[in-house]
Order: structure tokens, then C-alpha cells, then sequence
DNA sequence: CTTGACCCTGTAGCTAACTTTAGGGTTTAT
DNA sequence: ATAAACCCTAAAGTTAGCTACAGGGTCAAG
């Protein structure tokens, strides 16, 4: 099949799939003598397995990583694939404490303002933000 | 004070406060004949706002937002205030949200593989990838 | 009076994952 | 035969938030 028919079926934009060859996530299986790139179930195949990888988080250079793993399967060894994603999951948690610190200390100053039509003279938000002697949220983290 | 002295005072980068003038979010109180910026203590109290208003997820844009709102108080509303951070804190718990979703996923296939040195032919992590017939993760979300 | 620390402007580069643009060739249907 | 739909390449633009570079001016100490 051709890039647009691929493009349909698997839903990536044409020009997505473009970037993917040349990321090395998917080269096409052969070109028509008139240089159009042609694929076949496999590309299909693969394009669900970064679809899934996408999905939970990798990156396309990791994703690269996991393609290779992937076709050489019986050269490596689950450990291998483990750590990768065991490194993920680290990197993914991190990020939701992180992000979890923010939201506990964005809402305890929003939840103290009055949030009504006065004016925002006395604001416990813009104060607290003001406030550079102590840091947001430091109760919290 | 000069440049270097607020960068100090501050822990901002030169560049970055220079940065922070071309997006309006500081600007120097006065230049010297030589052209020189100068700030004051003001500047240092505005740059604690910013970096407190970092500090809980707002970007560059929004913070220049607050920083107008800030300034003008008397003719805005705490209602005002209250919705910008509002919306905020349901932009970081969104993104939690699918994080969350992430690392479920991703913890379900991980933990299911062996991580022995036995090669990866049968790997549940690359099987789980592979497998576009359903979403990683479906049970979860 | 010169050396080194400091400051200036303007522009370019960085990351990630695309998207857009410009300019042009191919295929298919009528 | 011609127009629509499809395909090609290469390069530049997008987002945010900086960071770096080139080339040059200023200031204080010894």
C-alpha cells in the first residue's frame, strides 16, 4: 500500500510517517519505480507497536530502542527490555509527584481566595505568590 | 543595583532576566549613561512572584497575566484572579490524570515480565506493545 | 594605562515531535 | 488531454524557555 492508504488505516498524518523514516522508526518495505514509498502489514504492525509505546509515555528515541529489541528479539534478553521500561515508570512518577506537589500548593492558596467581585486588593492568591520569604506549598512537599 | 547583582540576589541567570525583559515580565527601573539596567528591591519582590508562580506551573505567558493583575488590583477582581488559577490547577490535574493512566498501563505490562537473562523472544512488555488489537492500558482507564 | 570583570545588542541554537511551505512529478478518471 | 488526487524532496517554521555566541563598550583597581 501506498503512504496515503497507510496514513488512513493507521491514522499518523502522511507527513508524521515521513518523519518517522527518517527517525528510523519505520522505513517503508520498497519504492515504485517512480520513487512513491510502498508498505505492507508489517509497516501496519509496527506503527501500532509506537502507537502503543507512545501511549504509555516513550519517547520516539526510545521507541527506536524498543523497535530494535523488538526485531532482535532472540539477541536480547527480557532484562534488557525490563530496565527500559522500569526507567520509564521512574521517569513517569517522578513527574506526577512533581506535578501532584504543584497542584497541593496551587490549591491550597486558590482555595483560601474568596474568588468574588472585589476587588483583588487584599488577594490571598497574588499575596501568597508575593510572599518570597517562605516557599509555596512548603507545608505540602 | 545592576544585572549581575539581581542575578545574584536572585538565582536568575543574566540571560534569563534579560529574556524575561524582551516578554515584559521585568522591566530594568532606569539605565545608566552607559546604558547599564538598573533594577531596585521592587524588581527583586517581582522576580519572587515569578519564581513562586513557576514554582506552581503558571508559564511565562500566564505569569505576565498575573503580574498585570497584580499591579492594577484595585481594578480587578479576586473572582478574576481566582479563575486563572483555577484553570490552572485543572491543567496540572489533567495532565496527572493521564500520567496516572501512563503509569498503570505501563506498570501492568512491566510487572508481568520475568526481567531474567532469558532471551526476550516471548516478552510480555514487547508482546503487550505489539498487540494492537486492544489499548495498553484498556482495563484501567 | 591596561587588565579583568562587568555590561550591551542582536542573532542563532537547543529540545521534541511534528507541521508547513515551496516547488515539482505521477496516476487515474473523465 | 486535462484536471484532480496523489506522491516526492528539502528546508524552514512551530512551541516554550531558555542558553550561547559574536563582537563590542564601560568601569575600577593596581
Amino acid at each position: 500500500m501506498k503512504i496515503g492508504e497507510l496514513s488512513k488505516q493507521t491514522g499518523f498524518q502522511i507527513e508524521t510517517l515521513r518523519y518517522y523514516e527518517k527517525q528510523g522508526l519505520l522505513q517503508p518495505v520498497s519504492r515504485t519505480d517512480s520513487g512513491y514509498r510502498e508498505y505492507d502489514v508489517e509497516s501496519l504492525k509496527q506503527l501500532k507497536f509506537i502507537h502503543q509505546a507512545k501511549s504509555v509515555g516513550f519517547s520516539l528515541n526510545e521507541i527506536s530502542e524498543l523497535l530494535t529489541l523488538r526485531v532482535e528479539r532472540d539477541q536480547h534478553s527480557c532484562s534488557e527490555v525490563k530496565n527500559i521500561a522500569e526507567q520509564k515508570l521512574e521517569q513517569i512518577e517522578n513527574k506526577i509527584t512533581e506535578l501532584s506537589k504543584m497542584r497541593d500548593a496551587l490549591y491550597v492558596i486558590t482555595d483560601a481566595c474568596c474568588g468574588g467581585d472585589e476587588p483583588a486588593t487584599t488577594c490571598t492568591i497574588l499575596s501568597a505568590l508575593d510572599d518570597g520569604s517562605k516557599q509555596v506549598g512548603a507545608k505540602l512537599s
